[in-house]
DNA sequence: TTAAACTTTCAAAACTTATTGAAAGTTTTT
DNA sequence: AAAAACTTTCAATAAGTTTTGAAAGTTTAA
């Protein structure tokens, strides 16, 4: 298999990776794209690469930056914007991570702390059971929230440090 | 807050969350009806609580006992298939995690151990990049791996076993 | 064996989400 | 101050996904 034949195989695993995850395609697509580039391209070059329109490539660049993967860069006498991608694996997955967490995991959270505060006859079955469930998954979400603060915190802590260095 | 009203809240939370991480919003809104349910219901009686249809209710039946989510159960003397969700979160967890790995990780680690293997010019930045990007992507998608292998497999491993100690 | 009870299928329709592209906006250069 | 270079917006449209419901299929009981 040759290189540009490998990219592209690339860009549409990432892609379709991404649309499994709630991740728009296009923008795991312009993601996968920058990350395999040695150099920052323009919105022009990656409309042409991916065969986007410039609405598109625009609002998928902006949103990238928002999830924080990647960054413009403005080339000295140029008036273009060039963008490029964060390229430590796990700083890619940290902010995933991070976005995530504040757009689903702690609305999530708040819903179920309300939940968890519903009162109600212990000796009705539709209580007990629903009261039982919730208050389990809302450990488990806090648990996973709790985690998820450390580890985006504090690389450093000694203990999540060591657990780190088996996935790096 | 009367327990109506928090069930249905929690029954559309958890669809939310759901369809955020690419699971289809009924099927969600199904396990978290079933979840808080404390006995087996019908399809009937789904499609009701829900306002869905027949044929959308068989579907995700289906699907979540596909999932390893939900069970069928079969009441004496009765024709009717009756369907109650197994309630410990941490199983729930465990099942949505397997199903997952299976479905989106194993294909991409498949992918992505070929692309490891294209060979190219080393002075070739393209190459390079490439390379890199891939090589590192490929190795933490693989220590995900081998850890959700794990995990799934050995709760009682030590190691693991007072990890999820902390979850629980 | 026939009717009734129940489950499954699937093409069409509804709904949701992503994409386009032309127009408007902004910044820089001349 | 006008033109050129570039970026952003957004209504219309396309693409993708989910849902419906009627028809076909299956199982059980009489």
């Amino acid at each position: 298999m040759e290189l540009a034949e490998a990219k592209s195989k690339f860009i549409e695993a990432w892609g379709k990776l991404g649309s499994e995850w709630g991740i728009n395609r296009t923008m795991a697509q312009v993601h996968a794209l920058l990350l395999t580039s040695p150099v920052a391209m323009t919105t022009e070059e990656i409309m042409e690469a991916l065969s986007i329109s410039r609405g598109n490539a625009n609002m998928t660049l902006r949103d990238l930056i928002g999830w924080g993967l990647i960054e413009k860069q403005h080339k000295a006498g140029e008036r273009k914007e060039y963008f490029f991608a964060e390229k430590d694996t796990w700083t890619i997955a940290r902010q995933v991570a991070q976005e995530r967490k504040k757009r689903e995991l702690d609305p999530i959270l708040k819903v179920l702390n309300e939940l968890s505060a519903v009162k109600g006859d212990e000796k009705d079955p539709e209580y007990k059971t629903f009261k039982t469930s919730i208050t389990s998954i809302n450990k488990l979400a806090g648990n996973v929230n709790k985690t998820l603060e450390t580890m985006l915190k504090a690389e450093e802590n000694w203990f999540w440090g060591s657990i780190f260095k088996i996935f790096k």
